[in-house]
DNA sequence: TTGTAAGCGTTATCAA
DNA sequence: TTGATAACGCTTACAA
């Protein structure tokens, strides 16, 4: 059997509550006991049961990162960060993926009362959630990466993420004013409501205000049956595009990697970049750059967005409060893959 | 305050354990009952409290994922698949990075009576441990992707990983029946104990095999103050090499991520690949396929590393009884990278 | 089939 | 400053 609080008092002549006093910090403790205990802590090695605990104390500090769809680069990036914010402050770090699909809400309100969580981080996902089922999210909560949930006057909350209308459009332009006019975009899924439709959105405007007409057949939507977001999606979309013989001479692909692919697939089919097709993708990952040729994005501010949000998030933990959310700006990094003098 | 199984029972007229009989599907309950049961559940919400469960009963199903250094493209996708295992088996996911330099056998020994775990896993990480420290390891535990942890004749464990020595020795061998015989290694960290280590032993005995002089300075061992395995290590020795005028032909890098760096440091010298080097990886990342041109690597069977660990960890949990591990075969893809025929 | 009650390992309250 | 003890929410003998 595991050593106990119990072993320890017996071991040390002292009641349990002492153990307790000494291994939380109380201040009414005998510094000499104190040394004892924790010195018969060392040599048992005993380490307190979590779950007791819990089950006792009002503040489990555990709080859980929900990562909605396939994780990729981007995302991990932004969880090991946060990680390690939650590492710093003490709390437990719980990570969580939920499928494309489900219902990243209900799954926190659940994990809420199952783990006694304090707070919740919600990475990606839809951003349009009912009232009812945010009023049943009891703890306080950020969205980092999509900028909020919609109706939530009633709930402790923040969010922190690009403006990603803006920065699609920022990037929109760019191309325009490299000359180019037939822009293909590597858009989101048919019917997203979330970042990837605020990026289509971004773009759509910034061909309007450049009097660029909008041709339909450059909009090019993620294909189904493959993951959302990847390498694969990107290549496959475009090879497809390419197969048509569509007339276009840049690509905006809405995430780095789906540039990626894009890429990919426009070298197989014996083309250069940038030469005969401009790529610029969207997120600012490392592999950007070490692509070849590199290739220009928007970099998301990675770790501004992580500190920040669990800045908020313990902020509303301790006041109860909501706090202001941040709109982060991104960069537009040029790049050889837009740029043949780079 | 919460919902719980005493509300539930209030609300049925029942008592706790019938609530809780309803809950943990025991047999001997009236159906009638238990409807009514699940019903006001419904109706409450109610979620089970965790912490008072694994107080409680002796299996706390929680296994815990122990990554060691920084996590990866190649760790991620593993750490994916073994999540959606554990799920599927109903036991809670736990997922910790630990540093570089911390041990993680400590770690997890910790965490074992804090959070009662059920079974380890380990990713990455140093092979041998002292045998006083491994016997402080009460739950089964398996390590992927290293072979094993050395003394744990007393341990319930198994492991789970590719012959990195061999594999190493195959890819080495196919570079020299490619021609080349001054093959750079863009090799471990100096004094590196683990896989790394093994990598390196593979292409020295490759080299002796063939008769090729081994040359140290071939040798570029990976840069401190820079993350381990990432893009940036490979790029940052390899520019290092090129300007030392390094005389090679082709390079090896024991980790995809190196060859990218390294790739991206060699089209910025202005040379070619494979005509003026040619570049080899390991591991089998996605990102080989869609890099420009396409790497020749080692590519690591994720999916069967992920299943068959949980599988055997899952047969430990049950029978307490160590199990057989599995050293699987990598297979060598061959690349534009290395082929200009490709 | 159901209810009663003990106990899991802690922390917190109160009394000493 | 310390100790005894109730309680946290649940599972599980055992009794009914």
């Amino acid at each position: 059997m595991e050593v106990t609080i119990k072993d320890v008092a017996r071991r040390c002549n002292v009641a349990v509550s002492t153990v307790s006093r000494a291994i939380n910090n109380h201040p009414d403790i005998n510094p000499q006991t104190k040394a004892e205990i924790m010195q018969a802590i060392e040599e048992l090695n005993y380490v307190p049961n979590n779950s007791a605990r819990n089950l006792k104390r009002s503040d489990n500090k555990t709080i859980a990162v929900l990562v909605k769809g396939i994780s990729n680069q981007f995302f991990n990036k932004l969880v090991t960060e946060i990680e390690k914010e939650i590492r710093t402050k003490k709390y437990t770090f719980f990570l969580q993926h939920v499928d494309e699909h489900a219902n990243e809400v209900d799954i926190a309100v659940a994990l809420t009362k199952e783990k006694r969580l304090r707070g919740i981080v919600f990475l990606g996902g839809y951003e349009y959630h009912t009232k009812e089922s945010l009023s049943q999210l009891t703890v306080p909560f950020v969205t980092c990466t999509t900028s909020d949930f919609g109706n939530n006057e009633e709930c402790v909350c923040s969010s922190y993420a690009v403006d990603d209308y803006k920065e699609s459009y920022k990037m929109t332009e760019y191309l325009i004013r490299q000359g180019h006019k037939r822009i293909v975009l590597l858009g989101p899924m048919e019917h997203d409501e979330s970042i990837g439709r605020r990026r289509l959105e971004g773009y759509q405007a910034a061909l309007k205000d450049n009097h660029i007409d909008l041709d339909e057949k450059l909009i090019r939507y993620m294909a189904k049956n493959v993951v959302t977001y990847s390498m694969r999606n990107g290549y496959v979309v475009m090879q497809e595009a390419l197969k048509e013989k569509l007339d276009f001479t840049a690509v905006f692909a809405i995430s780095d990697l789906l540039a990626i692919g894009a890429c990919k697939a426009i070298f197989e089919a014996g083309k250069k970049i940038p030469e005969d097709y401009a790529v610029a993708g969207f997120d600012g990952i490392d592999e950007t750059f070490y692509y070849e040729p590199s290739i220009t994005t928007i970099r998301q501010p990675i770790k501004e967005l992580a500190t920040s949000s669990m800045q908020a998030l313990f902020r509303m933990i301790k006041s109860k409060e909501s706090v202001p959310g941040i709109i982060f700006a991104g960069e537009l990094i040029e790049r050889a893959s837009t740029n043949p003098n780079l």
